[in-house]
DNA sequence: AGAAACTTGTCAACGAATTGTAAAAGGACG
DNA sequence: CGTCCTTTTACAATTCGTTGACAAGTTTCT
């Protein structure tokens, strides 16, 4: 059986979720505020967490991060209310996996997050390309365009990129990246990794400063959005 | 319905593996030893062995090698310990078609195994004869031309050549070129690739400085576009 | 709020690993 | 024994990865 953590302040949201979730069949947990939310959410092993931006004591975003930093993986949903001035790139930085915006119903939030659970459980598969932005990628040609014109992508920048692929939402520490493309034997520093995502954004995103699809988690590593 | 052979001492893993693919609807054989396993290989006829590594009477490996050399073609999927020192090339080289390091989740063998009977099933195409540039190879009567005139290409030449027409337009490690076209038993330095793909390239490419048909992917190997 | 401490972005340059190529050494076979 | 094919060796040329330094951005502390 699945374990929810629901950190919401407002009595009759966290009511409404509670319920569906445990009608969903879901083991259920609520927290009222943010230091509880995160004391909770260090000390379980949980499948979810839905989370507030808006809360007493500690904020959403700062949970997640403290909660990333801490090296939960667990995979996290934030609520967030319209006009509250949080794009998706923020909750992203802070290391949410997705988002909704308030008011939403209850089935959307059942699609994000069995579509998020789906990406979090799947064994890691291989994948031989994708699409994403204009970029198309082939990892088995080690061919990459963009908006139709070719560009030219290093191995050890295809071996990234594909292992971000892989582990599409996910956010990925350095040393990860370290072990799982370069391997263990032979490792320089993690330095080298944020030289190399530099480098990687230069090649794919529109507007390499303010990054679309390698997002950084401060303290944390990166992510892929694809 | 499908037969598998699960090779496999540790009785516990033995169990899960073998409730798991009855669950998938495969018909399950377990054997708990290396010669247990390699009789009932030998002998039926299967469409996948699941392989454990470290086994009595005989490892994994070395009933790998001998299946092979046995003249069996059985998919096979090999199952390491992470730390036991069996890198993938060693794994592969022995004859193995994939490898999964413990711990996985069914799941996650379950989409290599799918994986690999789906590549086993569609056979990879025997090509006899193509054209590119203005070359013609006929790979049946060993005989080539250039615009014309006669290529003298060496047996060895035409065994690349084919491999490469054969996986058109993907990227082919060295390792993969001896492996497919030298063999698993004896193995030249990679260097020799190099020096057969420059001689190839002074036959077929209008200008070998610069080749059009083979094509160098730094580190990682070289790839034919036809 | 402001400053200090730490983390991340970015640049250019060095150096090590990879590849191209020619030529010598080794082997099979008549 | 000589020829043809293959493998090895050696050296030049190139590519790519790594690093260190400094700028910019975050977080934490006062």
């Amino acid at each position: 059986m699945r374990k929810v953590l629901i950190v919401e302040d407002d009595h009759a949201m966290a009511v409404a979720l509670r319920d569906g979730f445990v009608f969903e069949g879901y083991a259920v947990q609520v927290a009222r505020d943010g230091a509880d939310g995160l004391r909770l959410a260090s000390e379980r092993e949980l499948d979810l967490v839905i989370l507030d931006v808006m809360l007493p004591k500690m904020n959403g975003l700062d949970l997640c991060r403290q909660l990333r930093s801490g090296g939960k993986n667990t995979p996290i949903i934030m609520l967030t209310a319209r006009g509250q001035e949080i794009d998706k790139v923020v909750g992203l930085k802070s290391g949410a996996d997705d988002y909704v915006t308030k008011p939403f119903s209850f089935l959307e939030l059942m699609a994000r997050v069995e579509a998020l659970l789906r990406r979090a459980t799947k064994p890691t598969e291989t994948i031989d390309q994708v699409t994403f932005g204009g970029v198309e990628m082939c990892f088995k040609k080690f061919e990459a365009t963009k908006d139709g014109r070719t560009l030219d992508l290093s191995p050890r920048e295809f071996k990234i990129m594909r292992y971000f692929v892989e582990h599409r939402g996910e956010v990925v520490s350095r040393d990860h990246l370290l072990d799982a493309v370069w391997g263990y034997d032979y490792v320089p520093l993690t330095r080298t990794v944020d030289m190399h995502i530099a480098k990687l954004r230069q090649k794919i995103e529109e507007t390499p400063a303010d990054p679309r699809f390698i997002i950084t988690v401060h303290r944390v590593g990166y992510k892929f959005t694809g």
